[in-house]
DNA sequence: CCAGATGCAAGAGCACTGCTCTCGTTTGTG
DNA sequence: CACAAACGAGAGCAGTGCTCTTGCATCTGG
């Protein structure tokens, strides 16, 4: 490894490296993404200002990293909560990975908000957060994977003018799925989020009171919309 | 009217402060929200950064201004695309209002994202936003409405555990429907924006390419789940 | 009809921001 | 051991939101 081998230089670097995105972390989650400020990170680490460009270039670089390592503990949250469903049948290990979702989303709303809200950073999302994003989708990709191998999954009905898209996204994302899951569970997994982000960008305020109850009602039915069945 | 009791005045007050939100609905289209600056704003206009103040306590308010206007416009398009759909079967003039939806938001995404993306000032939505801010959720309501009027509503089935939940929103929202029509009414809300947000923040990106046709048949789809028939 | 109150625009200024450049110093390496 | 690379700190630039004061225009009560 590099980082061994360059000795305590490259060490050091990592250590400041992630002091500077954790007190970058705790400044998001009490003022929200558009009041993080360098020199304020820089003052709590009791550093220059000008010293924190040797680690990151930009403020939108700061940025980006911390929406990659959002993505990663999302999806590693998404991950843990399916494992643990082991056993259960494919709906509710769909709804059980949805809630858990929707839990890291409310305990860490301004990371949430940072990587499913407005695209705060110039407006084109970097490549490099690509594979931390589809975490969450794989998750459910493999749940619908499985239920087609143990034969719960029911094959949904699908429009004669939808059938091509469909095609198209089952070949890029999950070949081994019938194209007629696929474009249901891509939907499925943008209206998750819909239901996500009006909790808790305030749309629910004053309509939906048992939000609990609502998601998963919803996440269940979103999961029957799939196919997936028992 | 105090706008023409108090004269000349007034009105002049009424231009300026239509011209101001004006120039700042220009900035926000070209760069979004958080680029926003009452100076450049001011400079556009050729006055000074202080004299805005007058007109808009802080930039705060401005955005919040432009909230109203962009929820106002947004439930106007979908109240339009709803009249111009009489005569048609309750689910197409659904379907056609959230196309009107997301036509609205495809062609004003700064301003989708400023209403429906991340809370950017503070964190809690002023109540004055309330009243333009739930148009779009009337117009949705209208269509059950005149749905149940003319027998083309079937009462989806509601979980017994959602029983309460749906009618406390029922007598909130829309007294005159059933409860198992308004809790599916308000989660298919919440979910067409999440397919509108995704389309719209990039996360459909290599992934939807036939997005119109995805969200047709979604849109479809959340109109039957609500129990609407034909 | 005219004095005084009120609304308004402009300028200077404060505290803050992201970012750049330069200048010593430290540190790892040929 | 010398040299190059990495590093931290400071000054400085252009820009921001916002406040305060000053002077001018306008509206209004006597």
């Amino acid at each position: 490894m590099s980082s061994t081998a360059h000795g305590a230089r490259a060490r050091a670097r990592a250590e400041v490296t992630t002091a500077i995105k954790d007190t970058a972390r705790g400044q998001l989650a009490q003022e929200g993404a558009a009041k993080l400020s360098l020199r304020a990170v820089a003052r709590e680490l009791g550093m220059a200002s000008s010293a924190l460009y040797r680690y990151f270039p930009s403020r939108d670089d700061l940025l980006t990293a911390l929406i990659i390592d959002a993505y990663d503990a999302l999806g590693e949250a998404a991950e843990a909560a399916h494992d643990a469903a082991t056993g259960a049948g494919p709906v509710l290990r769909w709804v059980r990975v949805c809630e858990a979702v929707r839990d890291w989303a409310l305990a860490h709303p301004h990371e949430y908000a940072l990587i499913y809200g407005s695209p705060v950073p110039g407006y084109a999302a970097p490549q490099d957060t690509v594979p931390a994003a589809s975490r969450v989708g794989r998750v459910f990709i493999g749940i619908a994977r499985a239920a087609l191998r143990e034969a719960e999954l029911a094959e949904p009905a699908l429009p004669a003018e939808l059938r091509d898209e469909a095609a198209r996204m089952a070949a890029d994302v999950a070949p081994d799925l019938p194209p007629a899951v696929v474009a249901p569970l891509v939907a499925a997994w943008a209206q998750l989020f819909g239901l996500i982000s009006f909790e808790l960008f305030g749309h629910f305020h004053r309509v939906v009171e048992d939000r609990a109850a609502m998601f998963r009602h919803a996440a269940d039915r979103l999961a029957r919309g799939v196919g997936l069945t028992v």
